[in-house]
DNA sequence: CTGCTTACTGACTTGAATGTCAATATAGCC
DNA sequence: GGCTATATTGACATTCAAGTCAGTAAGCAG
């Protein structure tokens, strides 16, 4: 008995079939479905009822596997970091040039809503919205290195490789500060690049030059 | 009768003296709490009943003002984008060489809480936000192509200065881009200015660096 | 098949934020 | 002094997101 068409009513509401995945699974679908939300809606999208309604679940089962609301935000934080870490990475293996390079940092700052999750972060004063990222420290912290000492390659492997202590402090930081200019840049633009090339009257695809243009002017070899 | 002090109770609750300002004085009021709350708070600062409390007064004497709480939201935006672009008419009054320029335009963006305000619109993806900068759009253009001119001066007073037609195609969007570069780069600072250098593992101190950095690294004459 | 774990749900409660309204008081004006 | 326009307010009403809970059902193990 009890059979799933129910012949007879056996509620105003028809109990209706239930789609049972596991528990990772539902997370995943819940963080892609924020994800989506985020970029399409702003932060006005991130509400239970909103993300519950387009995974196609309630928004109960979003706080049974989070916990609450604010628990889904912080996963996402980390989801999106990570995202956006493994881009980089993606970038990393391959063996281009650092003018190239650069054009992929911007790619995976200012594309996916990665730009805007950053955004995001700065706008919540809630400290608790730093953990995430700060989990992933350690992480964050290699592939920067590791970054750093791509784009500056310039300048160094013209000349004899050994001449130079392998980083000089004062190399490390012109390597660190070429990054964070190619990062603040990439979430400038990513954040206000529309209405500021609007307003500068430049085509709207700058937002593609731009890259290549910068690595330019600064001098990273292709 | 009906005096202040009320002798006899006249109600449970004693109706209280009243400032009674002008109105542009009541929402200049308001609109300095909500932007002093924005910076200290971010998003959640900018409620009717928080702004009201910290003002000393009532929820629904900022709806009698604004018409709403999106109303104030709307004339927030004006408020600081005017004040944002009010710092950088100042910065062109002086007449410092580009390099100094870029350095107080970087001032301009990154601090008083203006890239929170650019970062918070970026989140926000109600088109009516965009309203109140669209607004101010020929008031921006003219102000932004000065900032070009200024920037872009350096490389052309070297020579004689009859020697260019005023400004070619080319050099007027070279022009343009260097102010998208200090434009997005402060944004970009001002946002995630401080997580960043921690990342970097740079020194704090580095952000008040960083403007007379770029401008060196961009070329621009002291 | 039987039973257990737990993903899942609808219905409810709670609380905060927004907006309405009638009443009140205050500054400026005659 | 008295009058008027309107800034101001407390006390509602309304709406909506967040969270609780008891109950249901889907997969898995035995």
């Amino acid at each position: 008995m009890s059979v799933n068409t129910s012949p007879d009513g056996p509620s105003p509401t028809t109990p209706g079939k239930r789609r049972r995945r596991s528990a990772a699974e539902a997370k995943q679908l819940v963080l892609a479905t924020a994800a989506a939300r985020l970029k399409a809606q702003g932060l006005e999208g991130l509400n239970l009822t909103g993300v519950a309604d387009q995974a196609g679940i309630s928004h109960a089962t979003i706080i049974h596997h989070f916990g609450s609301s604010e628990g889904m935000r912080k996963e996402l934080i980390r989801f999106m970091t990570r995202e956006l870490l493994g881009d980089v990475l993606v970038a990393l293996q391959r063996d281009d040039s650092p003018a190239t390079l650069c054009e992929e940092l911007f790619a995976a700052i200012a594309d996916n809503g990665h730009a805007q999750l950053l955004a995001w972060t700065a706008v919540e004063n809630r400290a608790s919205f730093a953990d995430p990222i700060l989990a992933n420290q350690d992480l964050f912290r290699g592939v920067i290195e590791r970054v750093a000492m791509r784009l500056y390659r310039h300048g160094q492997n013209n000349g004899p490789a050994a001449e130079l202590p392998s980083a000089s402090a004062k190399e490390l930081k012109q390597a660190r500060m070429i990054v964070l200019l190619v990062a603040t840049t990439a979430l400038g633009l990513g954040i206000a690049g529309k209405p500021l090339t609007a307003l500068l009257e430049l085509d709207a695809d700058v937002e593609r030059e731009f890259p290549s243009w910068l690595a330019e002017q600064i001098g990273l070899e292709r």
